[in-house]
DNA sequence: TTGTACGCGTTATCAG
DNA sequence: CTGATAACGCGTACAA
């Protein structure tokens, strides 16, 4: 760990000199270059980001905080924001909120502390709160997946509302009229979309709606599916808002010995992403995870880079893939 | 974006009474505090974590460097210590190498240069350059999944020995005795202990090994699978190395409409976590992703905190899941 | 082409 | 209990 001023010594510079070696290497004499060069190679001289973000301002750090990296949607969107990340010349922090709501405000003042220079952030409630406070002490923020109205930022994710849409559509053609929609943050801005595309087909279709809230969590999931279940109120057909909340759905459905889709057809938003490769079996509607976490940090480093440009909303297409869960006719042909 | 002179200035103090306040507030007197409580306040002022780094030589950032964060084991293993690493008070950043090893050397220098207090690596290669790079350095180490030789830092992974042992003998036992071990990085130490647990059951048995190794990533699987396929040379069943590879056997198989397990019986180390909820199918050896997380992280803060304890060798214990994918009998129940 | 001096925001020491 | 002061390592005017 030797500093700037050893260097100089050793190479009989002064620090100023060791500096321009690095950031303007053209403007040095051949003979001192090279003297500095074997000084920094000797030592293994690796200039201090640190030092430098406390002149500079900037710390060349960014961050995503996301609910949970476990889900395969936020896995393949942190993917595509590392990818991207690394491209553009930042280190990447991570931080992860399901577990404990409280974390989302815990990183955020680490973050703040640690000056980093934007935030990538699917927020866990609609509140503007941290918002707010991120822009109290002008960090870039971009949020994914989640919206929050009022609130000038940008904003980057799949077409929740077409989604909703989508399963809906299929699942009625499939000729299912008992259809429930299951799981989901209410706050969330994703949630009310998804919700909403379903509740338009449903209305047109003459359907009657039935709507069980609670979180994204696959618990959620599976103490709806449970309750339904005890009840006998199981629908034809559900629509899981994500892909942690079929989990649950799963779960629960298993511990009664139902089988899918022979007594209940299934759907979600959000491909669970190994499981479609091993055994393509659940229908979804895919989001361009990757996609979107690349063009979240892209923004991201627009605004870092000073782009005042009014705030964008990137609401990217999404894909229906019909698989075996939400088939009817499978129900003949299996068992 | 507010400093420590300005709050001092407000609050009528030096800016020496405003570290007190935060670091000893014991020692100010009630007066005091209040008015730099609310000078603080007024003013949003959170410390400058960069500017206390380069006093303090400590920045609190720890680093995790895995080959692909979308694979299932390193995603667990990443929730694992970030969970830890929040709990102990830690800012983590994340970097992925597989895509380009290149990104390795590229991550490194980084984090060496932004002085981040240790690191978690799964190192792409055999070689101890890179972590005699960071020994030079001082940064605390710690490996996890794949161990180097004769580099004394501390190690946690799954115990791939057994891995290997587990997955050949449940194998044999169904009955099969051509068995293809598929996949891995030659260099790795998982990769060697996974082999090696395969050619210790398989020799005792008297079967003939046929191994074909290349790396853990998907395309490795497909590559090797579509070769054995067109050169009719297809075993009764597959080791593969790990779940990444597995996915990629899928893929081929499914091009030449080659059923599991009425075709070729398969299983992996490494489960595929929300696959297996979805669609219980893979037989597989599943390591404590999460725990290992946990535990490197664990151990990465016992050495920054100054721990010289002789390097640890954390081997922890895995198991095996039997799912339909392995089962000889399910050749002849299903169609 | 190279060196000097100053400031970035903290913390710790040492007087007072 | 509080305030100066030096130091952490670096980058940039400005001067030479």
């Amino acid at each position: 760990m030797s500093t700037i001023l050893e260097v100089a010594t050793r190479a009989g510079v002064s620090h100023a000199t060791v500096t321009r070696y690095f950031r303007k290497p053209d403007l040095l004499a051949p003979v001192t270059y090279q003297r500095v060069k074997e000084a920094v190679e000797e030592l293994n001289y690796v200039p201090n980001a640190t030092a430098r973000a406390l002149f500079t301002g900037q710390t060349d750090i960014v961050s995503l905080i996301v609910p949970a990296i476990t889900s395969s949607f936020f896995t393949e969107m942190a993917d595509g924001a590392e990818d991207k990340a690394h491209e553009l010349g930042y280190t990447l922090t991570l931080g992860t909120t399901d577990k404990d709501i409280e974390r989302e405000r815990t990183y955020l003042e680490a973050l703040i502390s640690h000056r980093v220079d934007g935030i990538i952030i699917t927020p866990g409630t609609d509140s503007v709160e941290h918002i707010e406070l991120l822009k109290r002490h002008k960090i870039p923020v971009v949020l994914v997946d989640r919206q929050i109205k009022d609130t000038h930022v940008d904003f980057v994710g799949g077409d929740s509302l077409d989604a909703g849409v989508l399963l809906t559509r299929h699942l009625i053609q499939q000729g299912f009229k008992d259809i429930a929609f299951v799981g989901g943050e209410p706050g969330a801005w994703s949630l009310k979309e998804r919700l909403s595309g379903y509740r338009q087909v449903m209305q047109s279709a003459g359907l009657e709606e039935r709507v069980y809230l609670g979180s994204y969590k696959p618990e959620c999931g599976k103490k709806i599916t449970t309750n339904l279940i005890q009840e006998d109120q199981l629908p034809e057909a559900i629509l899981a808002a994500s892909s942690r909340v079929i989990l649950g759905i799963f779960n629960a459905l298993r511990e009664y010995q139902l089988r899918v889709p022979e007594d209940i057809a299934l759907t979600c938003v959000d491909d669970v992403a190994p499981a479609s490769i091993i055994n393509p079996f659940l229908t979804v509607v895919e989001q361009p995870a990757y996609h979107i976490g690349q063009m979240a940090m892209q923004c991201l480093v627009n605004r870092i880079k000073g782009s005042t440009e009014p705030p964008d909303t990137h609401i990217l297409p999404v894909e229906l893939i019909v698989r075996r869960s939400s088939i009817k006719s499978e129900r003949l042909h299996i068992s």
